[in-house]
DNA sequence: AGACCAGGTCTTGATTGTAGACCATCGAAA
DNA sequence: TTTCGATGGTCTACAATCAAGACCTGGTCT
């Protein structure tokens, strides 16, 4: 099988054909597709911002809370949850008088930060020329 | 401004203090954060699906939902017009009898495939291991 | 006329995300 | 000794979102 490869748009664009024909082939099962589930996961509003916060260091649930603004400690234990279930953090408790609760990536955790680091290089590098096109769908939208 | 480098795993741990530091700077303004928007978009499920469509070749309204299995007509709506908002696709209409429409990627869509492809390559490759490792945790759980 | 297609919109539940209150334990302070 | 705050959560209720399927506006074919 063929690597997926990115060093260069065309690149880009075969590697998704072939993955799209594999994907196609038979009938697409969706459990079979990597990509929604990972998408699914990292889309979900905070396990970025917590697997950023993770990469720097160990944190302890608190810590975490502080890192992360505005998260709330039911979404806080649910994404770490969700999280250590896909294997990619780890959980440690240690027992002190008041419980100390340490979370740290895994080592599949660690793989995740290079391909996150391209998204984010990209997301950063586009955001102007997104936000250009939004004023502009917008102003388009509002004088139909 | 350093530029983000995904070289090595130490690189990206470092890539990702740099930006985690620049936005922790002063008040982490969440509407200054750009991977939050990019994942938001590429997490909602059907964004992902519809971009690698395209990605292959301009597509029709009908085309793509058949591409895309189990979208319906109101969530391919959705979803395009905000793609084309994000000045991700372009929209354009040719007058023929029945109207046709045809979605394509934009440059700067296009740009996008590059990081989606690394995100991809990283999914395949890690998908065994996730699996396992629910596994592994929901047996824990179970046994809890 | 009746049936069909394109390219949608609208309405109506079900699913999911989120906030905020609540809980149990411990140590320190008053 | 009562109260306070910190830690590491859970529970309940609400709101936003998703999704299915009906419906709509042309136009064409038969």
């Amino acid at each position: 099988m063929t690597r997926l490869r990115a060093d260069n748009p065309q690149g880009a664009r075969q590697a998704l054909a072939e993955r799209f024909r594999a994907w196609s082939g038979s009938e697409f099962d969706l459990s079979r597709c990597p990509v929604r589930g990972v998408l699914d996961r990292l889309g979900d509003k905070w396990t970025t911002l917590i697997v950023i916060a993770l990469s720097q260091r160990p944190h302890r649930f608190s810590e975490v809370c502080r890192a992360v603004p505005d998260i709330s400690k039911r979404m806080l234990t649910q994404t770490l949850r969700d999280l250590e279930r896909d294997g990619l953090i780890a959980r440690r408790v240690f027992p002190t008088k008041p419980p100390t609760v340490e979370y740290r990536l895994t080592e599949l955790g660690e793989s995740l930060l290079e391909p996150l680091v391209t998204l984010i290089a990209w997301a950063e590098g586009s955001q102007t020329r997104i936000a250009a096109a939004r004023s502009a769908f917008d102003a388009a939208s509002a004088a139909a």
